[in-house]
DNA sequence: CCGAGGATCATCT
DNA sequence: GATGATCCTCGGT
């Protein structure tokens, strides 16, 4: 089994890519944070729900969420043996269809156009509809592995935005991204 | 059935 | 740095 964390390291430099009738737009994964087995803070920690069952399915899916009522967020299902466990995808680098970001996010920033899990949704245009997605062979949203830079500059840290479970360090931050937050 | 709170963001001071 | 927006899921009764 492959653990989230190794997953996660692996996802940094990879291409998300979506399209719609809009067009595609693509960025570049820069900041993860893994979410696995005995992890209070992880959606799957009390087992399956309607919600998180995603999580739960076979590795290389895509589990979206919505939360505060009002964002998405991204994840990479990993293989667990059953336990559900996943990658947030927590900041990506616009890629391809940059002009495309700036109007879903009516922002002219490149900085800021991805730079958060809701923000990435947000410039991709990932909703619901997205939950349950194979990121190997949809259409509407897949991986491109790494093949555009090294991960030289590697940096760990303790995740942040919840309350459960924090000392794990389990955020990965590369690829010269900003470090917001740290 | 009901209530609390959340893997966030933009805006305000 | 603090706060409000806004809604859905989950756990407890």
């Amino acid at each position: 089994m492959r653990p989230p964390f190794e997953v996660a390291r692996e996802l940094l430099g990879a291409e998300i890519v979506t399209t719609s009738p809009e067009g595609s737009a693509s960025g570049l994964i820069t900041e993860v944070e893994a979410y696995g087995a005995n992890d209070e803070a992880s959606h799957s920690f009390r087992g399956p729900t309607a919600r998180n069952k995603v999580m739960f399915a076979e590795g290389g899916h895509c589990y979206v969420y919505r939360i505060y009522g009002l964002h998405f967020c991204v994840n990479v299902v990993t293989e667990s043996e059953g336990i559900g466990s996943a990658v947030l995808i927590r900041a990506i680098k616009p890629f391809s269809g940059v002009e495309l970001m700036k109007e879903r996010r009516k922002l002219s920033d490149p900085s800021k156009l991805a730079s958060g899990p809701g923000k990435i949704c947000q410039a991709l245009g990932i909703d619901m509809s997205h939950n349950g997605e194979n990121l190997i062979s949809s259409t509407k949203i897949f991986l491109k592995p790494n093949s555009i830079f090294e991960n030289s500059s590697i940096t760990y840290s303790k995740r942040i935005g919840i309350s459960k479970a924090k000392d794990l360090a389990w955020r990965i931050v590369g690829c010269g991204a900003p470090l917001n937050n740290m």
